[in-house]
DNA sequence: AACACTCTTGACCGAGCGGTCGGATATGTA
DNA sequence: TACATATCCGACCGCTCGGTCAAGAGTGTT
């Protein structure tokens, strides 16, 4: 029999993974090279063909990993009054984050480069994010119409998203603060909308 | 003395800067090309670089454009009681883009293609839009820190800006709609944001 | 008419890209 | 030990890209 992988196979998997979001992140997918990657990540550019099948293989490594983990948080905030939950999710979200700032970043910017297949299987995370922080709004302000809903669950992710377009880490505010600012903003406001 | 520009050369450089900027925003400013920008425009590819020395070149005409027309209908919102300027800014700013979503898209896709002077000069046009948009953000809720106050003016972007990114045409809630939806957002949860 | 310059094009170029290959070396299996 | 395969690399390939160029045709000026 042949040798199987190396104990550290995923490791070193992983390893790429996070060294080639960082890089992709920092100078944009389509701009960046893999070359520059394999570089940024102390490796050779065959040893990254050797780990993942193709430029566009690796970022679809890195965007479902980060959306299955973001999506796992999502799944393990608790229920409760919808308020709460709202903060919780909400804050859930931000602080994914903290860590995880280049795998953002890309699916902003590179999700469009994929293949459809690909994006489908991304999208299905994306509207199981959607789905579970529209049910909360759901709760919080009933009897809004269904593209009302939707465009107010959008509202809510699109601040959130935005965040990381415009925060720098150490100035202005911080993520907790600026989790409770959309958690009171959206409170507060929810009511006020029209159906 | 040799002739001038002939007489339409406005009217055709604003002709590619358009069909460029719809082209690019298409297929993403890296992955588009000059040569498939040209076919989009019906013009060889050296043409293009008659009328704009580089690609990006090119696309900060592009960008300068869109965003002083945007500083330009901001500006024209009349003053009146904070609410209903605070709605007339929203409205403006989403109405402005409802035959610009190429513009749009291309800002928040390639800004960071341009070299440093480039961004700057954009930069200070996004800045005099927030500018105008946190004063009157400052007078729906006064007392707010300085890093707060960014945080919810930009919150109120985030909305705006992820619009473009969610929303198909003819689908869901309608441009109107979604303006009053985030001002009725924003004037209701404002005072209930923390200092 | 003669000129200078704009307008327009197809052909072309060097550079950098994603991806491949043959081989060197390490390592688990039999 | 002998073998098969994983692991790793430098060198290479074909292609597309941004950009250039030489030249033809049109046009305002003198």
């Amino acid at each position: 029999m042949p040798r199987g992988l190396a104990r550290d196979h995923d490791d070193k998997r992983a390893a790429i993974r996070e060294g080639a979001a960082a890089y992709f992140a920092a100078h944009g997918f389509d701009r960046a090279s893999m070359a520059g990657a394999a570089k940024a990540c102390g490796v050779s550019k065959a040893l990254l063909y050797h780990y993942h099948a193709s430029k566009e293989a690796l970022l679809f490594d890195i965007l479902y990993a980060h959306l299955s983990g973001l999506v796992a948080v999502v799944d393990a905030v608790p229920e409760g009054q919808p308020e709460a939950r709202l903060r919780g999710l909400i804050r859930a979200i931000l602080m994914k984050y903290r860590y995880a700032d280049a795998e953002h970043r890309l699916q902003l910017d590179a999700l469009k480069a994929l293949a459809p297949d690909q994006q489908a299987a991304l999208r299905g995370h994306q509207r199981r994010l959607v789905g579970t922080l529209a049910e909360t709004i759901d709760l919080l302000r009933p009897g809004l119409a269904e593209d009302r809903l939707q465009a107010a669950t959008m509202s809510v992710f699109g601040m959130l998203n935005w965040f990381f377009l415009w925060h720098r880490p150490g100035k202005g505010i911080g993520r907790e603060a600026y989790a409770d600012l959309v958690a009171d903003l959206v409170i507060g406001g929810l009511p006020g909308i029209a159906d």
